[in-house]
DNA sequence: TCTCACTAATTGGTCAGACCAATTTGGTCT
DNA sequence: AGACCAAATTGGTCTGACCAATTAGTGAGA
C-alpha cells in the first residue's frame, strides 16, 4: 500500500563492500535459523570458497557478526549464539526477513517504545525551559488531522528526539538511536483514528505547556496502549499465542 | 546459571586478538576526545606503522569501530562520529575511562533502568502463571538485610531477567543485554539503607504475589528514584549543573 | 568395549606485498 | 575567486604464506 519513497530510503541495508555483503548474507541465514545456536559457522576457508572471495573479506565479515553478538569467534572455530543474546542491531534484519515474527515484534517494540517516550517526556519536563516547552509544543502543532501527509509516527519520533535533546540522557539517547535505526521506516502505515490522534496530540500539548509530567506520561502510555491493541487485532491472532514461540 | 554470563560481561574488555587490541585503543582515544567528531582517523597505513601491525588487523579494528558507531568509513578516509550517535556498547568504556562523566552517567542509567524494570514487571504480571509469580517472589526472598552478601542490585538484575523470560519481549531483552553487559559490574558498591531496601523488597513481593502490576511499577519507580537522589547527593554536585556538559 | 593419551588435520590469528577504484588534495589556469 | 585538472592518498580487494591453538581421529592399553 504505502510503500513510498520514504521506505526505500530507510532500507539502509545496502552493503558498502564485499565484507558487509558476506556479513549480511550470513547474518540473515543465522536469523532465519539456518544454523542453530551452538552450531559451528563454516570455517573461514570454506566461506572463502563459497563466496568466491578471500580470507581478508571473510574475516571482516565474521568480525561484524561477532559485533552483532550473533557469533562467538574463538581459535578453533566460530559458533552461533542465540538471537536472544545479540544486540539491538539485529532487530531491523529480523523485521525485514521473518514475516512470521513481524507482527509480534512490532507489538513488542511499541510496548517498549511507549515506556521510553513517556520516560523521556517526564525527564524533559523536569528541567525544560519555557522556550524548550514551546519548541516541543510546536512539534506537536505540526500534526494536522485533515491532511494525510503528517504522520503521527514521525511526529512522535521527532518529539522523542527533541525531549532527549532537553534532558540529554545519554543512555536513553543511545537506546533511542538503536531503536530508531532498526525500526523506524520499517513500520507499515497503520490506519489510525485521526480523531483520537487529534485528542492525543492535544492532551500532550497541554501536558507540555503546563509542564505536567504525569499527564504527559499517562497520555503517552494510554495512546500507545490503544495502538498496541489495534496491532494485536490486525494480527488476527490472540496475544497469548503470539507470545510463545520465536 | 546465568551467573557465569553475568561475570564475564562485567570485565569484558580484554582484547581477544591484535585487531581488538588496536580497536580498543582507538575507541578509548576517541571517547577521551583525542579526535574531535568530523575529524579524520589516521589512514590504515599510518595505523599499521603506529601499531607496528599489518593492514588486515588494522582493517578489522576499524571495522569494529564502525560497528560501534564511532567512525564512518568511506573510500578516501574514515571520519569520527559524535558519541551521541554511537551504540550502547560505548557506555562501558565511557564508564571505565571518563571519571568526570561517571556519576552523571550512572544517574542517567538509573533513570532509564528503573523505567525498564517497571515496564518489564508490568508486562510480566499481565501474563505470568501462578508458578512464574512464585518464582519471581522466590528471587526477591533471597534478599536478606542482615547479611551484606545479598546485593539488592544483583537481585534486581535477576528479577529483571526472570520477568523478561516471562513476557519474552525481544526488544526489551536486547536492550537489557546491552545495559547489563555495559553497566552491571562497573557500578560501585553504594551504601544503601538496608531497612528501606527491606520495605522495597516486601512491597515488590506483595505486588508480585497479588499480581498487582501498578503497585509493582510504582514501587520500582519510587525505589529507584530514591537511589537516584542518593547518587546525586553522593556526587556532591547539584543535578542541574551535572546536566550541561559532557 | 571403553578410556585415555597421542598424533594429525583443521581452524583462527598474523603477516607481507600487490593492484584497483574512488576520493582527496594541491596546483594551475581562467 | 572560482573552476578545473592531475597527482597523491585512501579504502577495497586479493594472493599466499606461516604460526599457535583447538579439534578430531587414531590406536594402545585397560
Amino acid at each position: 500500500m504505502n510503500q513510498s519513497l520514504h521506505d526505500i530510503a530507510s532500507k539502509a541495508d545496502s552493503p558498502k563492500n564485499r565484507a558487509e555483503e558476506i556479513a549480511f548474507i550470513l547474518r540473515d541465514e543465522i536469523l532465519i535459523g539456518q544454523y542453530r545456536a551452538g552450531e559451528r559457522l563454516p570455517s573461514e576457508r570454506d566461506l572463502v570458497a563459497r563466496f568466491n572471495s578471500n580470507r581478508g573479506a571473510v574475516r571482516e565479515a565474521t568480525k561484524i557478526l561477532s559485533e552483532l553478538g550473533l557469533v562467538s569467534i574463538q581459535p578453533g572455530g566460530a559458533r552461533i549464539v542465540a538471537v536472544e543474546q545479540a544486540t539491538l542491531a539485529v532487530l531491523g534484519p529480523l523485521l525485514d526477513m521473518r514475516e512470521e515474527v513481524r507482527p509480534q515484534l512490532i507489538i513488542e517494540f511499541v510496548e517498549v517504545f511507549s515506556a521510553l517516550v513517556a520516560l523521556s517526556a517526564r525527564l524533559a519536563m523536569s528541567q525544560a525551559t519555557e522556550q524548550e516547552r514551546h519548541n516541543l509544543a510546536a512539534i506537536l502543532d505540526r500534526f494536522d488531522p485533515e491532511t494525510e501527509s503528517t504522520d503521527i509516527r514521525s511526529i512522535m519520533a521527532e518529539f522523542m528526539q527533541a525531549s532527549i535533546d532537553i534532558h540529554n540522557n545519554l543512555v536513553l539517547r543511545l537506546i533511542g538511536n538503536g531503536l530508531r535505526s532498526q525500526i523506524m521506516g520499517r513500520l507499515d502505515q497503520t490506519t489510525s483514528d485521526r480523531a483520537s490522534d487529534r485528542a492525543f496530540i492535544d492532551a500532550m500539548r497541554e501536558g507540555v505547556l503546563s509542564s505536567n509530567a504525569d499527564l504527559l506520561a499517562t497520555t503517552v502510555i494510554r495512546h500507545f496502549d490503544e495502538a498496541r491493541k489495534r496491532l494485536i487485532e490486525q494480527a488476527e491472532i490472540n496475544p497469548s499465542s503470539l507470545r510463545s514461540k520465536r
